[in-house]
DNA sequence: AGCAATTATATCGTTCACGATATAATAAGG
DNA sequence: CCTTATTATATCGTGAACGATATAATTGCT
């Protein structure tokens, strides 16, 4: 590995440096263009992609409740709460307390949610022939994003036991 | 390649519609994670992760234009414009038209700005470490990023000849 | 039984991603 | 020279990522 001037960018092997050249941008990039990908598809059916990853979530397992949802898809309730409000608005999600822990708000899906399914569970497959992968690279570089940047062991985990987000192969 | 069923997910072989199992999926999150790991490094620099972008593409050449700088990010003017109104009321840039094209607008560094680049150039570093990689894992998942999602030759491409977003090896 | 600790969700404010649209400046063509 | 086409940037509106903070409900301990 070329050697790596502490701090000083004046020095030669620079080229680390620079924006195009590290991964942290690689991933930003990509992220915004794969999402983008996914827009002509969500469109029609009214979706944005984050509200997609959840509609997805509840056609696994449905009712789950708000931080169920929030460990399979790796989102905090801060971007949860309105996005869900969002879905029940449009009339595809119901929204209730479960009676069981009235702390928790269980998610399912309403009738106009479930007649999505077909539609929304097709778009991956249009998305990864977008992608120009073989099935072989994406599920590789599926599995090295999933396990990137992740808590150490021992540190506050912020995926459950059950299969969560982003599973391995 | 698994029998990939036409848009019915109730079939054999429905489970790489999971969610977790997606690559799109993976590299939403990964990219949420590895921006997350900026934070503790670039709030100590009053820098948003989009901000850090742009001060590092200013180090390397500044000054530059807003097209310029949106083109060398894969970031457009709805974006941008308010991202570098942020940059220059925190006085780390100028903006000012060019004499030469007054439809062009030229970011420059203002010495403030000058002043954070040490510090700015060594959180890739830091974040490498992170992310714990070697650094031929990194460059290889880098350049396997730089070229996903990419426009088809023929396209509409949103990158210039000049080195720019998402540099190859 | 009562209180403290913990858990689950909600709200707030800020930043940004992006498509649509608008304005201003330059280039091209007749 | 004038008009049209093109280019560059700005604004608007919407959705979402996230840290900080608040509220409500449950759990645990004495």
């Amino acid at each position: 590995m070329p050697s790596k001037p502490s701090g000083d960018p004046s020095t030669k092997n620079e080229e680390w440096l620079r924006v195009g050249r590290q991964l942290s941008f690689a991933l930003y990039g990509a992220a915004n263009r794969v999402i983008r990908l996914h827009r002509p598809f969500l469109e029609p059916l009214g979706l944005t992609y984050p509200q997609f990853l959840v509609m997805l979530a509840l056609y696994e397992d449905a009712p789950r409740s708000v931080g169920d949802l929030g460990l399979v898809l790796g989102m905090d309730t801060g971007t949860l709460t309105p996005l869900l409000k969002r879905l029940q608005t449009a009339g595809l999600v119901t929204r209730t307390r479960d009676s069981a822990d009235e702390r928790r708000v269980l998610i399912d899906l309403t009738d106009a949610g479930r007649a999505l399914r077909e539609e929304a569970c097709s778009v991956p497959g249009k998305i990864e022939t977008a992608c120009r992968l073989t099935h072989a690279q994406a599920a590789e570089l599926r599995d090295t994003l999933n396990g990137l940047a992740r808590p150490r062991k021992g540190e506050a985990e912020s995926s459950s036991d059950q299969q969560t987000e982003g599973e391995a192969s």
